[in-house]
DNA sequence: GCGTTTCCCGACCGACCGGTCGGTTTTTAT
DNA sequence: ATAAAAACCGACCGGTCGGTCGGGAAACGC
């Protein structure tokens, strides 16, 4: 009615695009097996066997909302860690930068945290390429600079620290509707105060002895705020 | 043929164990979906209608399972926190008997892993009940004692530092199969200097400023060997 | 001994699974 | 205008799913 024609190249894969994202969704929320053919294409206003024609099976198909999911996964990450500023300052930003990659497509985080899950084992040689890639090496390079400058102590593992880093992050997005019942835990819907309270312990965990204090500056505002 | 006859009540529930324990194996390492009444039942050497007799759906039989997975888990990781010993040391003895315990029954831990991710909006509650109960609440409590006694640093919240003692761990049980093709990581098969280094960062991070140094005597053993 | 209850199984059910097939419509190239 | 190619669909396939049913075997109370 109101549609005109558009030729195929300007509307290049539409329909592809709604499988794609149809799938996107439903895999992220519910799993590979959970989600069958013909859900995807009600979803996607498509016929099931459209998608057979676009995709070659189910796995493939998954397999390409995979791809995806792993792209670009993180230099936003990264980018919000370089910069000048003191080393709690920097780290702070990185993990509220982290933080909120996380939520901000929580489908995307998801997806992901169910294949690690699932088929970590199978596919851990991928994962590691495609979800972390330069990604993390580049977060560890951040931390071996930190230590070669004197700021971070230089008996600890550049990489167990970058990974403590993350931990703390991705555990909170993971266990988020199971803390929220536990009566001690007050900041389940306050992530910025507990990526706050955890860069301030994390600083002054890592930093050398006689600047053990001095990260405390940023990181240590318990009063930030209360919202979200 | 070789089997004596033996009264009910004696071999009370062996078939139903035998079926518990074929699910159990199968619910951790596949997942819910992936698993089918017919593999339980060929596993458990028990016909299919066996295992509806026993139990009433295949829901009622996963939630037995994850019953059972729920209860004492953490009775003995709390045993290895409490006694007596400078603040590093028996932090580091907790968390070196709670990554034990994780890679103990690494199916059971998959198991609730894996309920966090499928259903942990719709059944968080009671896992927070379950899984933590109690063990939570007595961990905060340590680290609230730990303030008052002054080893730990007031300003921060008791809650998220037990979170950060236990989501290293976590973090590290999920993700090793990934980390482990990551270049940078040299500690994938070397889950006691990741928990060494772990500690010696948290402690330096919590401890009370004048303190700080104090705590890595137990934590920094860098070196502490390359086994396992 | 005998009836009752519990345990157990093979056969079977409708629903749905991933995937295929033949044919129709739409787009593109000429 | 037309033929080739790509996109698309309804109907259908063999197979498996969770679950049921009727009846046989074993243990029980008496």
């Amino acid at each position: 009615m109101t549609e005109k024609p558009k030729s195929r190249s300007l509307r290049q894969g539409s329909r592809e695009q709604k499988i794609l994202s149809a799938a996107r969704q439903l895999f992220s929320t519910h799993g590979y097996d959970a989600v069958s053919m013909n859900t995807i294409a009600a979803r996607a206003g498509v016929s099931k066997a459209n998608i057979f024609h676009h995709f070659s099976s189910k796995e493939a198909l998954y397999i390409e909302v995979l791809r995806g999911a792993c792209s670009n996964f993180g230099p936003l990450v990264e980018a919000g860690f370089v910069g000048r500023g003191r080393l709690g300052a920097r780290l702070a930003r990185f993990s509220r930068g982290h933080m909120e990659t996380l939520f901000q497509d929580e489908r995307r985080t998801q997806l992901v945290m169910r294949e690690v899950l699932d088929n970590g084992q199978r596919r851990g040689h991928q994962l590691a390429e495609r979800v972390f890639g330069r990604n993390f090496s580049q977060l560890v390079e951040h931390v071996r600079e930190s230590q070669r400058c004197g700021d971070v102590r230089k008996n600890l593992d550049p990489a167990i620290v970058a990974g403590m880093l993350l931990s703390a992050n991705v555990t909170f997005f993971l266990w988020r509707d199971v803390i929220r019942y536990l009566p001690e835990v007050r900041f389940a819907d306050n992530p910025e105060r507990y990526v706050s309270q955890c860069c301030d312990v994390l600083v002054n965990g890592i930093a050398a002895c006689k600047k053990a204090a001095a990260g405390t500056k940023d990181g240590a505002s318990t009063r930030r705020s209360a919202v979200r």
